[in-house]
DNA sequence: GCAAACTAATTAATATGTTAACTAAGTTTT
DNA sequence: AAAACTTAGTTAACATATTAATTAGTTTGC
């Protein structure tokens, strides 16, 4: 069987489409001393409260290893807070700090900059239409 | 300005869709004792023929520091070659090995199987929609 | 020709990805 | 209630990502 054709494989074109969004963006979050996936733990959290650390790394996109050493390092910046559940004593809680906060609110409008070049070149219809499809994607699993 | 919600980020949507896919291949792969970027690199380098690093990188969505590991331990598999172009000493011309042409080979049907059943259940048009919307993201650098 | 600027590749340092093994806490079975 | 099973989180080991610095080779400008 012959192989397909890398540049319509799909997970190399997932991989370098966000590249080409990623690029520009982690330029930003660096001048920040944040990391992309720090970020993503953060907005997260910030958007959805306190969450137990499962739902925070799989809404984050994150594997549980890693999340345990970005909460660790993100705790010791006070971005966060992170204290055992009295219900589940398995379950860690964790919720976002106003240093975590203000990380968020002082970043984003330079990443919603980033964003919005991308929109205007890309096209509004044509973005909506790309993540509805990529949400289909995800829904097979 | 107000964070985009994380589910109509764009980033993090590449980012699970991507997930979704890979998931039950790198299964595979992990049976043959690949990573999912020595597979990019010898897939890559299995369509090209030779090339440089550069290219190799570039094509395969790796980085250049990583690519020089993932060489230097497919070079002791003898899944591929590593010599310097005698035209530009920089440059170091790489060449998939009988090996590595074997391995994609032997794991490229397991692979094109995943594929397919991910195709028939989201939709060839959809697909290469996708696929199109994809490849419109990357030309926009 | 040669110094400056540039380019390709590697190395270094830190952070994350990935799988497996492990610990602790909770749930189910009998 | 104790054993077996399950689940959440951590730790471990190795591979890769990311940026910066370094090395070696090439090209440019004067």
């Amino acid at each position: 069987m012959q192989p397909t054709k890398t540049d319509r494989a799909l997970p190399l074109a997932l991989l370098r489409a966000r590249e080409t969004v990623m690029s520009p963006i982690r330029k930003v979050l660096k001048d920040h001393d944040v990391t992309d996936q720090q970020w993503r733990v953060l907005r997260v959290l910030h958007e959805n409260g306190l969450m137990d650390a499962k739902e925070l790394a799989q809404s984050s996109c994150v594997l549980a290893p890693s999340l345990t050493r970005i909460i660790k390092n993100l705790e010791e910046k006070t971005m966060l807070t992170r204290r055992a559940d009295g219900k589940d004593g398995r379950r860690v809680l964790l919720q976002i700090l106003p240093l975590g906060a203000q990380l968020i609110e002082s970043v984003t409008p330079e990443v919603q900059v980033v964003y919005q070049g991308l929109n205007d070149k890309y096209g509004t219809q044509k973005m909506s239409d790309l993540l509805d499809l990529l949400h289909d994607v995800v829904e097979l699993s």
